[in-house]
DNA sequence: TCGTTTTACTAAATCGCTTTTCCAGAGATT
DNA sequence: AATCTCTGGAAAAGCGATTTAGTAAAACGA
């Protein structure tokens, strides 16, 4: 039923408490029961009796400021806005634990929003947030062109855009600590799997394979280069670019692929091409999502630590907001963390290969 | 640099434009302009000339009521709160997933709060989401007691409570496919993985499991029995019930387990006894998770359908807070599906078992 | 022609809080 | 006694909308 308790009888007070009210309870004028609850350096001259008061009172009626006509006179929400491709792909969700941990410690509140990669609502989302006066911003793993009237954090952002904060793992550790480790277990034929076109660190991370390749003295074939196609977060991806590997001939003994994801894909057609992980083939993958640890066996992969870059986009956007003066940075860069687990091992003698022999 | 652009030259308005800039510049009344706006029916009797006027004054200037006055005004905040366990958890991103689908289409935002099971949150993030004036409330599987004075609905919710519609599985028919599935390819010795002691579903789930066994003519061995221990969202804790289970000596053809995650670590423990899955031994899983899909081999599972859930459960709140006579259900079920994969075969003939052979 | 609608708006009261300005009285100082 | 400085608080001006209750003029009806 949704009919209203009985007549406002003395149970149960349906309106919240206000100021005023509070205030004429108390005999006060609600100016001074804001500035005392509000611990404003104007309320220092009120005396402690009367402060006491006024706080047995707040607490008796359980009185709590309404957000709204708050905020609308401070023009401060204490909210702000993520926008990310979408909640549910572990990537986002991950971040997003960072990011709420730090935020809902200082008071503030967030909404989320997902697009999708509809280039649309890229553009509608934050002009919807601004709408709702968000504090801030933070976006992540997404394209991002608008300088906005308030703070923006971008998380593995796509582009560089001046005045916004760009939270970057550290791509050219992330190529070492991948690399060398093949490197020291004897793999010299190494495939690759790039990411998508669209995708925010495609370039970054491939840039940084081939120069640490070639500080290993590692020669990249080219053969030996496939590159995800189409939008979906399914290991699909990934097993029809090792299929595209596998059918060029070329031979290799490990094999690098953009995320874990792809990397599940790729384990699944080796295996289908008689492979075994990691006797005969080994593979990294990147991210270490979640269930990374829970595949048989077990995926070695370049760990980006993500709860801890969605913390430092709250900490900095935060601080941005609160201290507008400021200096900022338009870079701040987090350390991977290669995580070994059994996807990857010693070479096999002879440069183990699926067509031909090399060499 | 935080200082603000030239002293407001022509150029870019730096404050947004309020109703009342609005009405002088159109040289009527604020409350014209907005009853116009808001196509109030009291404004029925302006004339179409005035209205295009008002409208096109408002694109022009890109006016946007400011969202704190009027939710001050009119008590709606168009704001939903919604509290998890841990965004980043997959379970409940699902669910989040749905709830944004359907609340941004109808203009709705949502706050996230995640309790991690800390007890003191779970009653306290309720409690700041009102003081943030949310129309309602989202709980995903989450404990819940309290009938607050918005509208309330739990996903999977742990308890019945008054006035809050549940959104919950039908588990009597997830137990029916499962188990008929194991039934029909030969299984009678059948183990079992149950949810931790806190877990929403645990006991409704097994009390659907021991009906629907009792149908089938299938009896359930005490010693098959086993339980989740611990919180942690990782496989360790499957992997210990199963060797648990294989260290009670008896036999078993197949297994059917909480969750994926715990699965998957149950299937890691029957691979170290050297049991193979499924010829050995047929595992199910329950909610397909993303990762399920992943695995090699992939996870036979009972999928819940969780977008779908988040979505019908952002479809009833907002009934309930637009419609607030309309009757309430107190519980919405929607139906799981069986997703057949590769954990799962024909059961092996004289019943394969771990310790000693039975009949 | 006079009363009644209808048309086209507006005034003004909120919503609930913050914050600057002001002010009366008490004590202290000159 | 006159002036100054604290004390302890209040008044009032917003913040930017929504909405009820009018109201003057025009149109209508008899």
């Amino acid at each position: 039923g949704a009919k209203p308790a009985s007549d406002g009888t003395a149970h149960a007070a349906r309106k919240p408490m206000s100021l005023k009210k509070l205030a004429e309870h108390l005999d006060l004028s609600p100016a001074t029961v804001s500035l005392v609850i509000n611990r404003s350096s104007v309320a220092d001259s009120i005396p402690q009796d009367t402060k006491d008061r006024i706080f047995a009172a707040a607490r008796k009626f359980k009185y709590r400021p309404n957000f709204f006509a708050r905020s609308l006179r401070t023009q401060r929400s204490f909210t702000i806005g993520v926008i990310v491709p979408e909640v549910s792909d572990g990537y986002s969700a991950s971040v997003m634990s960072g990011v709420e941990d730090y935020l809902l410690q200082e008071g503030y509140f967030y909404f989320v929003a997902s697009h999708r990669h509809r280039a649309d609502l890229i553009d509608e989302y934050p002009r919807m947030f601004l709408e709702r006066s968000v504090d801030g911003l933070i976006a992540v793993d997404t394209p991002w062109h608008l300088n906005l009237s308030v703070p923006v954090v971008t998380v593995s952002g796509h582009n560089d855009v001046k005045g916004v904060t760009n939270i970057v793992l550290n791509h050219q550790r992330a190529a070492e600590v991948a690399l060398k480790h093949l490197f020291h277990l004897g793999h010299r034929q190494i495939a690759f799997i790039k990411g998508q076109e669209f995708s925010s660190d495609t370039e970054v991370r491939w840039s940084n394979i081939e120069r640490v390749a070639e500080h290993l003295g590692l020669t990249i074939n080219p053969r030996l280069v496939t590159q995800l196609e189409g939008d979906s977060p399914s290991p699909q991806l990934g097993y029809m670019a090792t299929k595209m590997l596998l059918a060029s001939g070329a031979a290799f003994s490990a094999l690098f692929s953009f995320n874990d994801i792809s990397a599940m894909g790729a384990i699944r057609a080796l295996r289908e091409a008689g492979l075994h992980v990691p006797e005969d083939v080994s593979v990294v993958g990147f991210d270490d999502i979640q269930s990374a640890a829970f595949q048989n066996p077990a995926l070695t992969t370049v760990r980006q630590p993500l709860r801890e870059m969605g913390r430092a986009a709250a900490e900095i956007l935060l601080k941005r907001i609160n201290r507008p003066g400021s200096e900022l940075h338009d870079k701040h860069t987090v350390e991977p963390q290669l995580i070994i687990r059994e996807t990857t091992g010693p070479a096999p003698n002879g440069q183990r290969a699926k067509g031909k022999q090399r060499r």
